[in-house]
DNA sequence: GAAGCGTGGGT
DNA sequence: TACCCAAGCTT
């Protein structure tokens, strides 16, 4: 008879599992909130040198709450989904005015705050306060829809249901932490997306999707889509060492970034320059284009240099700047925009 | 319920 | 190459 399936896990994680990712070993709340809000969607290993940098520029949430918009963008620059970041000093600039800058413990408390989603708060319930709660990410999805046989898209509402169910059910009444890491920890090295190491993982005995034959088959994937492919012009202004920066608008793709300011096909460069920045420029040769790809459409990017003749109109539009290439990269940019500007002469 | 929101790694 | 998707949340 096998013991239960939290008991092996547990084991598991004790022997097997991760025990020294930067924010493990301790309880601190806004440690632990701050990685999981950077784990969103994020792999461990894309996150770890963010993680640390923002740690030790902002160690305390007080840090983060009484920062410049700016610097937390710079913090977050290249690690997407930049409305995290927003919410993110929102909810500190929260804890600090409503809770008298001490992160709740409440879980219905931490879920009201920005960013923080229903997975999320009980990650922080669990790490910080050792409390009993379920997290349902995508690797506990993918290790319970195999080991249940719970078929499907885990995104559709049915099928997310019963996933939150079998998560609650399967709780152990100790050791909450281990079993937590364990679930995550056995999603990302065992039973992994694609060739998962059924041979060393410690549930397998009764895993249903292995013991049918149709690992492959859980979890369901996603429904396909056409992605748009939509395309720009990026002007890089240049006048000496200095470049033109635009900040985007809040919300939308890269919501409150420095970027490129950017063109359509049948603008002509040289008119817009005058007409947005109010001053006289000269087309360079353009540069290579290149694509980005976003989870929901494709970008193909025309980079346009520019030599701007005189700075004696200076833009004074709002959001735009002159910045010395030399700063500009260290800026809150999109990452495409960062690796654009670091090949400029 | 569905769409919007980044980036990089794996295959 | 092209496609999948990762410690999801917000609107």
């Amino acid at each position: 008879m096998n013991t239960s399936f939290a008991q092996r896990l547990i084991h598991w994680q004790e022997q097997h599992g991760r025990h020294d990712l930067p924010w493990q070993n301790t309880r601190d709340p806004y440690a632990v909130w701050l990685s999981e809000v950077m784990l969103q969607q994020t792999q461990v290993a894309a996150v770890i040198p963010y993680y640390l940098r923002f740690r030790e520029r902002l160690p305390r949430l007080r840090d983060l709450a009484a920062a410049s918009t700016d610097e937390v963008f710079t913090l977050w620059s290249g690690l997407g989904y930049y409305a995290r970041a927003k919410h993110l000093q929102n909810a500190a600039r929260l804890v600090v005015s409503a809770h008298r800058g001490v992160f709740p413990k409440d879980c219905g408390e931490i879920l009201k705050l920005p960013g923080i989603g229903r997975s999320t708060a009980a990650a922080i319930c669990v790490f910080a306060f050792g409390q009993q709660h379920a997290i349902l990410d995508g690797n506990v999805k993918r290790v319970l829809a195999r080991h249940s046989g719970i078929g499907g898209y885990p995104g559709q509402a049915k099928v997310w249901r019963l996933l939150w169910e079998k998560a609650e059910a399967l709780l152990p009444k100790r050791k909450i932490k281990p079993y937590t890491q364990g679930l995550m920890d056995l999603g990302a090295t065992i039973c992994r997306r694609t060739s998962p190491r059924c041979a060393a993982c410690p549930v397998a005995s009764d895993c249903f999707a292995r013991n049918a034959g149709k690992i492959a088959h859980y979890p369901g994937t996603r429904p396909k889509k056409r992605l748009p492919q939509k395309e720009t012009t990026m002007l890089i202004l240049r006048h000496g060492p200095n470049v033109l920066l635009e900040r985007r608008p809040q919300s939308g793709i890269w919501g409150g970034l420095w970027s490129l300011p950017e063109a359509c096909a049948d603008d002509d460069p040289v008119m817009l320059c005058a007409s947005r920045f109010g001053v006289q420029a000269r087309r360079l040769p353009a540069l290579a284009s290149f694509d980005h790809a976003f989870t929901h459409f494709r970008l193909r990017i025309h980079p346009q240099p520019m030599q701007v003749a005189r700075l004696s109109d200076l833009p004074r539009r709002d959001g735009a700047l002159w910045v010395k290439l030399r700063d500009a990269v260290d800026g809150a940019l999109p990452a495409p925009v960062r690796r654009l500007l670091h090949q400029l002469p």
